[in-house]
DNA sequence: ATGGTAGGTACCCTA
């Protein structure tokens, strides 16, 4: 079974790219970040005509916004709202996996950017960022088992790992890999002992990116690109990790999003 | 040290 993600930054825009997406890669299953849309706008009749017959969409106007599209039903979806507020960055789907034979669980995230000044007490999106991964790290142990088979994908906006950046030392002052972005990373991570699925493959010594900015005008030269899209799964299924890929020529498409997908093979 | 680009919306917000 194929899972991808994508920060697709505007559905609605990128519809063509996903169909592409589609093609190329086959996914099972497909978690989208940053949809940018209600969900009366969401386009469901492209999505079902291209193979996926379930879905679970959460959107809002103009930002954030998640998504599941699936050729597997579901057993059952969720919507979770955080910190107080239904901003559209959590959803989650059970479905049964056929050769496990057992009920596996999707959580698709968007956690929250934080904007650029990394102090809490002047930068409420900062404190907003710190305090959805808290809260994810009690609501998954207070909720969740490390033994039930659980996914959890998306765009985390964290790089964790020194190689997950361009430059760890030019970075440790900028949102997204700052040491208590990267400390809350790992409590949440430890929650449930999560397996990073992408590190599982790529070693920790290697640069490893998922997302470019567009402010660079030749991101391919100058390479200054992050790991902010994760997959994570429990134990249960990090011994049926098979493969994964990024699909970094996707940053190169023409009206591309600044982020790629991200996807991984378990032999569930 | 600064500002660079993109998307959605409505003339500015977020990333």
């Amino acid at each position: 079974m194929r899972i991808l993600t994508w920060n697709i930054n505007s559905v609605r825009l990128r519809l063509p790219l996903l169909k592409k997406v589609m093609r190329l890669c086959d996914p099972d299953i497909i978690c989208l970040q940053e949809t940018k849309t209600p969900d009366e706008f969401f386009p469901l009749g492209d999505v079902e005509e291209a193979g996926y017959a379930y879905t679970h969409i959460h959107g809002m106007k103009s930002y954030n916004g998640v998504a599941i599209l699936s050729r597997i039903p579901f057993a059952t979806q969720e919507i979770h709202h955080r910190v107080g507020r239904q901003d559209c960055r959590h959803v989650s789907v059970h479905f049964m996996a056929p050769k496990l034979k057992k009920t596996v669980q999707v959580h698709c995230l968007y956690i929250p950017a934080g904007g650029d000044e990394p102090d809490p007490k002047i930068n409420d999106k900062f404190d907003h960022k710190l305090k959805f991964v808290d809260e994810m790290t009690r609501w998954f142990r207070k909720n969740h088992r490390p033994d039930q088979p659980l996914i959890a994908l998306g765009d985390f906006n964290i790089a964790p790992l020194e190689h997950d950046v361009w430059s760890h030392k030019q970075l440790l002052g900028v949102v997204s890999h700052t040491p208590i972005e990267v400390e809350k990373l790992g409590r949440l991570q430890d929650s449930l002992g999560w397996h990073d699925a992408i590190r599982h493959f790529v070693p920790e010594e290697q640069k490893c990116y998922t997302w470019w900015s567009y402010r660079n005008q030749d991101w391919k030269k100058s390479n200054r690109g992050r790991r902010l899209d994760h997959i994570w799964v429990t134990k249960p299924l990090a011994s049926r990790l098979k493969g994964h890929k990024i699909l970094v020529e996707a940053r190169d498409w023409k009206q591309p999003s600044d982020h790629v997908p991200v996807m991984i093979d378990l032999a569930i």
